[in-house]
RNA sequence: GGUGGCGUGCCCGAGUGGCUAAAGGGGGCAGACUGUAAAUCUGCUGGCAGACGCCUACGGUGGUUCGAAUCCAUCCGCCACCA
């Protein structure tokens, strides 16, 4: 399957749902070499899956000749969105910044080349944000929006209609913010065009209107989708936690398994969007799927396409031996080394030897390790039924001796399907 | 500035003096069934003990009472209407 312009393409691919103009777009990105803009706000040191997309949407940009622009948000991501938070956000200081911002560099560099004929640029708003004084900004900023116009954005009015939530002066500048840094890019980088979520369409349209005013040229906007996972829940979410592309935050192991567990319904969705694979062979998957969806095959293709992008090759095969490991059998005949180098990632916890001599009982001990909060709940998990010891169930909420140990010093704790925990005594 | 209202467990939300660790729902966790999916069903969801029991908890503080989430005072926070 090819294409005659990257647009379509990534329309195939579901990765792109709104753009403005389309048809000058399209003979915009005709000729390689244009810029394209996105933005990051660097509020944690690592992206998430849910940035994924954005930065994908880049990597075909780039692919197709042309030159991604990623806006670290320094300024903005000062003032942030404080919507559904109880406190407020902590400023960030330029030393955090530029860790967030290296942070950045290296998680995309796997999608996006810095290098090269149309190598990607890296700015952070708060470089020419920051020069602004206050009434300097409202003269060459401000005036060029009515509130009108401002309050008719569906991410104000939302807000506005809102009684319980309000929403405050800062927040309802920050499209001026963003406006004004595609009006920057424009100048610096004959940019003229930004990409982003498809929530951000307001934000870029006042872009390419306060372009089109002080510039009289002709901006345009593209975005992709919002991902919805079909059984409702949020997209990127696991137990709660974003899935992080930084290793440390989320590993391989985890990471893999989230892609794994996905739904049927998400899988030829994700596919398209998530990997690079051709569109025709991304089809055969999926009938082979629907043919036999118990293999999981879909989800299987799914997980290691990216996380072999995102951790390589080495992080891949450790997260299929974890996951060898942890659906598996009985945990017996390791050597503590090998126990340690498969279960790197799990969360582990050290107690002194000693403990193990009183033979506390085992809601005791895990409550001990903080593998639960309170030894209630330790009981709870054993009468449930979730609570396996080295893989192996436990029934009743009996004494823990060093017989129990998987290896010379561990214990293997796992609760529910997957979810591992090691106890270590330490020899002291 | 005035008047009225509200503040309950992770969230929503009942509850107006003892029968309330607090209905119901959501979420979460676990189990069964399966395919590490979806749907469904079941159990659990403050702490210690786990049999009775004890402790902590209904915005904060102080009070009334044998007894308070429930009444009073005061403080804090939020909201609505009026100006």
């Amino acid at each position: 399957m090819t294409f005659d312009s990257v647009l379509d393409h990534l329309t195939a691919r579901g990765l792109l749902l709104q753009t403005s103009n389309a048809d000058e777009l399209r003979a915009h990105f005709a000729t390689p070499g244009q810029r394209i803009y996105i933005g990051f706000d660097p509020t944690g040191n690592s992206i998430h899956v849910g940035h994924l997309l954005q930065v994908i949407v880049l990597s075909h940009l780039q692919k197709a000749g042309h030159v991604p622009i990623i806006v670290i948000g320094g300024a903005t991501g000062m003032i942030g969105d404080p919507s559904g938070r109880s406190s407020e956000r902590t400023l960030l200081t330029p030393e955090i910044i530029a860790e967030n911002s290296e942070a950045l560099r290296r998680q995309i560099s796997p999608f996006i080349d810095f290098t090269g004929p149309n190598a990607a640029i890296m700015v952070d708003n708060l470089e020419w944000t920051g020069k602004f004084s206050f009434i300097g900004w409202l003269r060459d900023v401000g005036k060029h929006f009515t509130v009108n116009y401002m309050m008719q954005k569906e991410s104000v009015r939302a807000r506005l209609e809102d009684r319980e939530q309000g929403i405050s002066y800062t927040e309802f500048s920050y499209m001026l913010l963003q406006a004004n840094d595609f009006l920057h890019l424009y100048d610096t980088y004959g940019c003229r065009v930004e990409g982003g979520g498809n929530d951000q369409w307001g934000n870029i349209t006042a872009g390419i209107d306060l372009i089109r005013k002080k510039r009289g040229v002709e901006a345009y906007g593209m975005t992709c989708p919002l991902i919805t996972t079909a059984s409702g829940e949020k997209f990127g979410k696991s137990a709660g936690n974003a899935v992080w592309l930084d290793p440390e935050q989320t590993s391989p192991y985890q990471f893999y398994q989230y892609w794994i567990r996905s739904d049927d319904r998400d899988v030829e969705k994700y596919l398209k969007m998530f990997t690079f694979l051709p569109l025709d062979e991304i089809d055969a998957i999926c009938r082979a799927h629907e043919q036999h969806p118990e293999k999981r095959d879909g989800q299987k293709r799914l997980a290691e396409e990216i996380t072999r992008i995102v951790h390589g090759a080495d992080g891949l095969a450790k997260a299929r031996t974890a996951t060898e490991i942890f659906f598996g059998k009985e945990i017996v005949g390791l050597t503590d080394k090998e126990l340690q180098a498969i279960f790197a990632d799990v969360p582990s916890h050290e107690l002194p030897r000693a403990t193990l001599e009183t033979a506390p009982l085992c809601s005791g001990l895990l409550a001990e390790a903080d593998v639960f909060k309170s030894k209630g709940e330790a009981k709870r998990m054993i009468q449930s039924g979730g609570l396996y010891l080295n893989n192996r169930r436990i029934t009743s909420d009996a004494p823990i001796t060093r017989e129990h140990l998987a290896t010379e010093t561990t214990l293997v704790v796992r609760t529910g399907k997957a979810n591992y925990h090691l106890i270590r005594f330490r020899q002291d």
